[in-house]
DNA sequence: ATGCTTCCCTGACTATAGTCAGAGAATGCG
DNA sequence: CGCATTCTCTGACTATAGTCAGGGAAGCAT
C-alpha cells in the first residue's frame, strides 16, 4: 500500500508539472486559463450555464463574469433556455468556434509535442498506459451519495432506465404500478435512493425498500452505458446492502429480467442465490437473495 | 496518429482535473499552493535559492517573496552560503520540518483518495500504469540540445563518464592526453556536444568530432544512470549523427570497451559495423564505424 | 583597485482567480 | 394566489500569482 501511494504521488507530480506548464504555455496565452477552458466546456452546441458550472466546479458569480468576458469579445452568447426561463444557456457564435477551433490545434500541437520525442514503439505504449489510467480515474472518481427527496438527477436515471428497458427487452416494456410507486414514495422511511456521480453529470443509480420486517429488496439498478465496465454497479450495490443493513433489513431479494446479463452476472458473484418468484413483476425471469451479514470492510466494493 | 493525439488530450484533462482540484483541496487549504510546493522543494537539508528557482522556474522576486513569508511564518531560515556570498541557502526549521511532515501525511491522503474507490485488482492496474505513464513522460520531457562552449553541466556529464569508467572497467581508467583533449577544444569548429537535459538537471552528453575529410567519431557517449532504459541513449547518438552530416561527415567511427554492453548493443542496432582498430586508445577493445545516409526522418531516433 | 557579473532582495504594479451577500426573475407547490 | 425555491447576475471585496525595474553585496578577472 505504502509503495502505491508513493506511486501515485509520484504519478501526479510528474503529469501536472509535464501538462500543466504545458497547458498554461499553449492554451494560456492568448487568454486567462479559465477563459480557454471554458470555451472547451461549452462546445459546439448550447450548454446550460448551471451544467458548465457543475463540470467545472465554479462559483456562481465567477462563472457569470467569465461568460460576461466571453460575451464581450464575441465569442458566445447567452439566452434563457425555452422550457425553463431561469436556466440559461451559453451558445458559441462564429468567431467562439474559430476560437475553439484554434484552441483545439493548440492542444493537438501540445499532445504531439509529448509524443515526438518517443520512438513509435514508447509512443504505442504511453498512449495505452494512458488510456488505462484515464479509465480508471474516471472510476475513482465517480461518488456514489444518497438522493435528496426529489432529486431531478435520480428522475432522469429512472427515465433513461425505463428507456432502455423498453429497448431492451423482446417483449418491450411499459412501467406497471409496481414500477411507478418509486423514488418519492420510497424515501425517506421506506427505502433508500443512491446515485452515482461523475463531474456532476448522474451516471447511475439504485434503489433499496424495505418489503416486510428484516426483508429489503434492491430496486432499479442502472449505470449509464458510458461507465459500464468500471466497477460502478458493484460499488452502487455495496451501499445499498449498507443502507439496507442500517434499515436493519438482513435478508435483500430482487428481481431481474433473463436479458439483463449484466446484471444476473453482477448479482450471482455479489452473493445472491436464486430462489424461486416471490413477486407477479410480468417482466422478471429470476429472482435472488442474499443474507447480509456484518461487512469487514465498509467503503469497499 | 490522430486517434493517439486524441488520446493524450482526455488524459491530459481527466488527470489534471483530478489532481489539480485534489491538490488545491488536500495542500492549499492552510496555504497558498505556491508556499507548499515550496516547501515540498526545500525538503529536509538545505536547499541554495538559485536551485529552488530553477527547479520551481519562479520569478526571482516572486520566490523571495515566498521565502520571507515562510521566515516569517518561523518554518525556514536562509543564510549565506560558506564559500559563496553571493548564494543564500534555505533551510526548514523544527517547524518546517513538522510542517513538511504534514503535508507529506496530505499528499499521501490524497494518493489514497485515488485508490480509494477502486477494487484491489483496479488499483494494482492503475499504479502500474501510472508508473509506465511517468517513466514515458519522463522519456518525453527529456531534451536534447547543443552545449554551450564551456558548458558547466557538459563538464559535470563529463566528470561522472570518467567515474563511471573507472568503477566499470576491471583495469581502472585514468583519463589519457587523448581523453584530455576535450570539450572545450571541440568547439565549435572541430566538433560537437550536446547536452541531455530533465528539468534542469544534464542526465547525459555525447560529443562527435571530425578526425580526417569526411570521416568522424563519436566521443563521450554518457546517459545518467537514473535515465537508462528510456532510449536516450539511441536520441542522443542520432543527435550526433544529424550534427555530423552538418559537417559533412559521411563516415562515422568510434570505439568502445569490452565491459560498456550496453553502449555496444545501442551501436550494433544503431547500424554500426565492426572495424579493425583504427586507433591506439589503450581502453578500447571494439571499433565500429557507420556509413552516414541522408536519414528520412529527422527528429526520431 | 576597478569594472563586470552573479545573486538575491525590495518596491511598485498587474493579472488572475476567486468569495460572498444580496437582488431580481422564473418556477413549483399547496 | 402566495410563498418558497431555483437560477443567474452584479457589486464589493480578497487572495494568489505573478512581472518588472532597480539596487546592494559578493565574487571574478585583470
Amino acid at each position: 500500500m505504502r509503495a502505491e501511494v508513493l506511486q501515485v504521488r509520484a504519478f501526479s507530480r510528474a503529469v501536472t508539472r509535464r501538462f500543466g506548464a504545458l497547458d498554461e504555455q499553449y492554451l494560456g496565452r492568448r487568454r486567462p486559463l479559465a477563459e480557454a477552458r471554458l470555451l472547451f466546456e461549452v462546445g459546439m452546441h448550447a450548454t446550460a450555464v448551471r451544467n458548465l458550472r457543475a463540470r467545472l466546479g465554479l462559483d456562481s458569480g465567477f462563472l457569470s463574469r467569465l461568460l460576461r468576458s466571453l460575451e464581450r469579445q464575441g465569442l458566445l452568447v447567452t439566452e434563457s433556455a425555452r422550457d425553463d426561463g431561469r436556466i440559461r444557456v451559453a451558445r458559441l457564435t462564429r468567431a467562439g468556434r474559430r476560437e475553439l477551433h484554434h484552441l483545439n490545434a493548440l492542444s493537438d500541437a501540445l499532445a504531439r509535442s509529448v509524443l515526438a520525442p518517443l520512438s513509435p514503439e514508447q509512443a504505442r505504449r504511453l498512449v495505452a498506459a494512458m488510456a488505462e489510467v484515464e479509465r480508471l480515474l474516471c472510476a475513482s472518481s465517480i461518488t456514489i451519495t444518497p438522493a435528496q427527496p426529489g432529486d431531478q438527477d435520480a428522475a432522469d436515471c429512472r427515465r433513461q432506465y425505463f428507456q432502455e428497458l423498453g429497448s431492451r427487452f423482446p417483449e418491450g416494456f411499459r412501467p406497471t404500478a409496481a414500477h411507478a410507486l418509486t423514488l418519492r414514495r420510497l424515501e425517506p422511511r421506506a427505502g433508500r435512493v443512491f446515485v452515482a456521480r461523475l463531474a456532476g453529470d448522474a451516471v447511475g443509480f439504485g434503489a433499496v425498500r424495505r418489503i416486510a420486517p428484516g426483508m429489503g429488496e434492491i430496486k432499479h439498478m442502472w449505470i449509464a452505458p458510458r461507465v459500464r465496465g468500471l466497477g460502478v454497479g458493484r460499488r452502487l450495490l455495496a451501499e445499498l446492502e449498507r443502507a439496507a443493513r442500517r434499515m436493519r433489513v438482513r435478508v435483500l431479494r430482487l428481481d431481474t429480467h433473463a436479458s439483463l446479463t449484466e446484471a444476473l452476472g453482477l448479482y450471482r458473484s455479489a452473493g445472491y442465490r436464486k430462489i424461486p418468484r416471490y413477486n407477479d413483476n410480468p417482466y422478471a425471469q429470476h429472482w435472488f437473495e442474499k443474507v447480509l451479514v456484518a461487512s469487514a470492510r465498509p467503503g469497499r466494493g
